[in-house]
DNA sequence: TCATAGTGGTTCGTATACGATTTCGTACTT
DNA sequence: AAGTACGAAATCGTATACGAACCACTATGA
């Protein structure tokens, strides 16, 4: 249930059962790319390679199917979920929602330290822009929205709001293409936000410019998804 | 991943793996209380219960942890998840924003048919008041909010949706009061709701009055147990 | 050429067995 | 009487083994 962070470090990780290490170590596969869509995942074989029995790592993987980062075919296997468009949708979609409440729960415990903090991210976003960096530019924006939501309070919801980013995650190495128009819209529509939150804005208001910047970059993917 | 409806059949279903079959008893068991929250779930115990040996009971009490209906304890075994006031205002809170997503995107594709069923099973429950029948009441209103939001177009909305409401049927069986104020007061907001819905209301106007129909539930809830 | 039945190999599904960890009761010491 | 140490029972964690389902390929017949 309970999720660490947005990516978790990847290899592996000393702590907790054999069940968990697969799990992690699956996990990180798969969100940094090492696994990618359509890979297949065989129990035996991923056993083999952690030193393992096959049962902790079948028990990863339905883990991961759970979250859905992986499909799971009765008696045949799995596979590292697809990047289906409209899954993607639905996967957007959703966590415009989940983030865009877990922002506007967040927003009246944020500080100036923090804002501080987002606004520097943001600022060597905008450099990366400069300099074409977009692997830095996707790691920085992590942490950005990071800031805004790691104070919500209500831990379902951030656990849905990493899950999200997780899934994104899987997706985005291999699928998402960098937009630099859209990436410089999302810096300022950043800013944007910060001043809300600053400005003490209404909850409601905040909720729906966090909900906002989601969907563009969705729309961005929907219509380059077409022009393509 | 898929949720099949907010409470399944109670008993065996004959099919799927064993694994699923142990997850469909065991989630059954809980949501319609045989299982109380505290209860100790010793796998050794459910596997001789269901004829079925440890490995596909272990695999479902671990997805049913995955959706918070039970806790897990690493070598101390599973309890039906409990009742927190806390975790209530977590799940209430989060459902609201889920439940009030699913129902705006649901309601453009809300028919004539739908809405005359949601409104009769909101006059039964109304009857239901008279009478005072809260069990009828509860599963009517299940079947109302059913109506609201099934043809919500994301089916990963609807998923969590689907598994607040069993977190939530859950817990009810042991702590939930009926309270009729709260009752009353319920049925007229889904006439309300109804009725934005026909007049194809603002998305906006119809997600705020569904989460402010679940708000006002938890609210009193909070205020009841204060002064209880 | 195409459809179909058979066959081998791959992979999952589950049972059983044993080791590891925790818990709880009991006896002993202070 | 209270606290601690120890040991036994209960329970989980994982490995191994075997059976079942599925898939791909080939051979056979129309």
């Amino acid at each position: 249930m309970t999720e660490t962070a947005v990516t978790d470090l990847p290899g592996l990780t000393t702590a907790g059962s054999k069940s968990e290490q697969a799990y992690q170590a699956v996990k990180a596969r798969i969100v940094e790319g090492s696994y990618s869509p359509g890979y297949r995942l065989v129990l035996a074989a991923i056993a083999k390679d952690l030193g393992f029995s096959v049962v902790p790592v079948r028990e990863a993987i339905r883990r991961l199917e759970a979250e859905g980062l992986v499909k799971f075919e009765r008696n045949v296997g799995a596979t590292v979920s697809g990047i289906d468009p409209t899954e993607y949708l639905y996967t957007m979609q959703t966590l415009s929602i989940v983030e865009g409440a877990a922002t506007a729960l967040s927003a009246p415990l944020i500080g100036e330290a923090d804002i501080a903090r987002a606004r520097a991210v943001n600022e060597e976003m905008r450099e990366c822009l400069e300099h074409f960096d977009p692997v830095r530019f996707t790691r920085l924006n992590q942490d950005f929205h990071s800031v805004l939501f790691e104070h919500c309070p209500n831990p379902h919801i951030l656990d849905l709001v990493h899950r999200g980013w997780n899934r994104l995650a899987s997706l985005r190495s291999s699928t998402f293409r960098f937009v630099p128009g859209r990436a410089r819209a999302s810096v300022d529509e950043h800013e944007a936000l910060l001043q809300l939150i600053e400005a003490s804005a209404d909850a409601d208001e905040i909720e729906k410019a966090a909900r906002r910047h989601r969907s563009a970059t969705l729309d961005a993917y929907l219509s380059q998804a077409k022009t393509v």
